[in-house]
DNA sequence: CGGACAAGCTGA
DNA sequence: CAGCTTGTCCGG
């Protein structure tokens, strides 16, 4: 569609050597000066009854529409959204039915469909599938198939009267839905269901959960207090029939509507966005859709964004109650250990792992760690950023930006650094032997978990993993804090918070250890007070200093055929190219508006292009 | 994507 | 120059 015009058009200094339907266009030029009434143009015979309807081809490499009839009994069945198989150039493809009652363009032999297949995603959702293909720079067929049954839908089961929850509803959270957009804080371990029920109570709802097993809790927690609930994308037609929907990233574009409520739970939550392009993010498109149904929309977080505190009215509760909903937390501050002795391990996390609390113990990505320390003092080097540098030489370097300063410690002016890697190999063997127990090593590709284990030892995606232990150690919490990336702080705090619901609240026993040679950082004191307003405040003024994300808009492209599409691209207006190295171009503008019409205006060339929409790393 | 057709290449 | 490869265009 719109971003292939300009390629296919033939060159204009081409003269009058067009041929063909191109023949149609001189003829309507030539009207323009006499206004003469025209005849209508030869309108071929239809056969009576029948219809002709645009369809939106689902081939990622042809993405267009094209007219096809519809003969006269398919008529009714026939609907905007309908999944079609039509001939295309001798091959049988599938489609979506975009439009009905077309006009087609005269001189078009138009083929009939030769099959209807299934109910399709409402008009709604075709009009929010084109939208969200213009946000992020991709093809709306991408997004209709994410909005299409897994299997073919022939009707849709009656409604059951939804007998609505028979629970009393908490005042507090009933208020959230009172604006257009609110962000609701809650503690780390807040129970997902008094805002289904609130949400539900209110009409259709759609709920959103980062994982199945989220989505698959809630939609039985919703049952057993009386909702109808339609688990996406399973009960795809219960769905569009109108039921409370529950799902995953891609239930955004559930066929239900018009919606009354939208609630996106753990709204920070890294998997709303897809990797793959269009890197489309699930909190965005609900937003979408709440405002064009004038539904209201309530992203909950113990943790949210940025993003979601500029898109709607903050809602917590106050301190001393939000304090105690998260746990312990204990800061060990690494910063006088000798570097040459333990390295990982202080005297505070050998007594934590020798009691009979069961223990996780999170340990960064193997061989990724990679820090200065002072010889001295031990403090961390850091960039204006707050990114880690490495030595180079007599220069300190940082890794994603190139930035160079001369080697000297901003805390006591010492010129000898050296470099930290705490590798995960031996950590778990050393902990056994330390706390004379058996050690569980987990990994991310694991299937099994022993249940009975007291001590666990794994990279962060642990935390998620777990039920519950008593207590989570960050073995080096200075390599997420540290990381190169603009969301590190964020993401950082993120995990402390899924830690927090792994251990439950300070009430309970629940606790963290965080061993840290960064003890002042915004995110280890948030993390202290339980208190993740720290973070979002100081993060919100870097973020606007350095124009960043929410306060820009910004893209990264890739792609064997990046360099084609950056030499024509123009960066107009506000947008501009902010950096480029290896292929990768990123670039801004102050909002999504004028970013993506500057990307759509440039041609796209044949071959593998990646255009990432507000990209999580940059 | 995949067929059609054109332009380019090769071989005796 | 036939016969084949490679490239470009376009689909209702």
């Amino acid at each position: 569609m719109g971003h292939n015009a300009g390629v296919t058009t033939p060159d204009p200094t081409a003269d009058n050597s067009l041929s063909g339907s191109d023949d149609n266009r001189l003829f309507a030029l030539d009207l323009i000066p006499t206004l003469a009434p025209e005849p209508a143009p030869p309108r071929p015979a239809r056969p009576a009854g029948s219809m002709v309807v645009r369809v939106l081809i689902d081939e990622p490499a042809i993405d267009r529409e094209f007219d096809y009839l519809v003969p006269a009994d398919w008529v009714d069945e026939v609907r905007v959204g309908s999944l079609v198989r039509v001939d295309l150039r001798g091959r049988r493809v599938r489609g979506w039915v975009v439009e009905r009652d077309i006009e087609p363009d005269v001189g078009i032999d138009v083929r009939k469909i030769s099959k209807v297949s299934s109910l399709g995603p409402p008009p709604a959702i075709i009009d929010l599938a084109r939208w969200a293909a213009d946000r992020w720079v991709g093809r709306a067929s991408r997004f209709l198939r994410t909005a299409s049954p897994p299997v073919n839908v022939a009707s849709l089961p009656r409604r059951g009267r939804s007998a609505g929850p028979a629970t009393v509803l908490d005042p507090r959270i009933t208020a959230a839905f009172d604006h257009e957009v609110s962000v609701v804080r809650v503690g780390p371990s807040a129970d997902d269901t008094p805002f289904g029920l609130a949400a539900a109570a209110r009409g259709r709802a759609l709920l959103l959960t980062p994982t199945l097993s989220a989505a698959q809790h809630l939609a039985v927690r919703l049952r057993r207090a009386g909702v109808d609930v339609a688990l996406w994308d399973r009960d795809w037609a219960k769905s569009a029939a109108g039921v409370v929907t529950v799902g995953t990233r891609a239930a955004a574009f559930a066929p239900i509507g018009p919606l009354a409520a939208v609630v996106v739970f753990d709204e920070h939550d890294e998997r709303y966005q897809a990797e793959s392009s269009p890197t489309w993010h699930a909190r965005d498109v609900a937003i979408e859709r709440a405002r064009r149904d004038g539904a209201s929309c309530v992203l909950v977080s113990s943790t949210p964004s940025l993003e979601a505190l500029e898109a709607g009215v903050l809602l917590h509760p106050d301190r001393s109650e939000e304090r105690v909903s998260w746990p312990i937390v204990d800061v060990i501050d690494r910063r006088g250990e000798d570097p040459r002795s333990g390295e990982w391990c202080s005297p505070e996390l050998a007594r934590l792992v020798q009691g009979d609390r069961t223990v996780a113990c999170i340990v960064n990505r193997t061989g990724r760690a990679r820090l200065s320390i002072c010889h001295q003092c031990g403090e961390v080097a850091r960039s204006a950023t707050g990114a880690a540098l490495l030595a180079e030489g007599d220069e300190f370097v940082e890794v994603s930006t190139g930035q160079r300063r001369p080697v000297v410690c901003d805390r006591c002016g010492s010129t000898r650094f050296r470099r930290v890697r705490l590798g995960v190999s031996g950590v778990a063997d050393e902990l056994a032997r330390l706390a004379r127990r058996d050690v569980v090593e987990v990994t991310a590709a694991d299937d099994e978990l022993p249940r009975s284990a007291g001590l666990y030892v794994g990279t962060e995606a642990l935390v998620h993993r777990l039920e519950h232990v008593d207590t989570v150690v960050f073995l080096d919490l200075d390599q997420e804090l540290l990381a190169p990336r603009f969301r590190a702080a964020e993401q950082s705090m993120a995990l402390i918070a899924a830690a927090a619901r792994l251990v439950g609240p300070r009430s309970g026993g629940g606790r963290i250890a965080l061993q840290t040679r960064l003890p002042d950082h915004h995110v280890v004191t948030a993390a202290l007070h339980g208190d993740p307003a720290q973070v979002t405040d100081v993060e919100r003024d870097r973020r606007r200093e350095m124009n960043l994300p929410p306060f820009s808009a910004m893209a990264v492209v890739s792609g064997a055929v990046a360099p084609t599409f950056m030499a024509a691209f123009d960066p107009v207006g506000p947008v501009e190219i902010v950096g480029h190295d290896e292929g990768r171009w990123l670039l801004r503008a102050p909002d999504h508006l004028s970013l993506t019409a500057a990307l759509r205006a440039t041609p796209r060339p044949n071959g593998r292009l990646r255009i990432e929409i507000d990209p999580s790393r940059i």
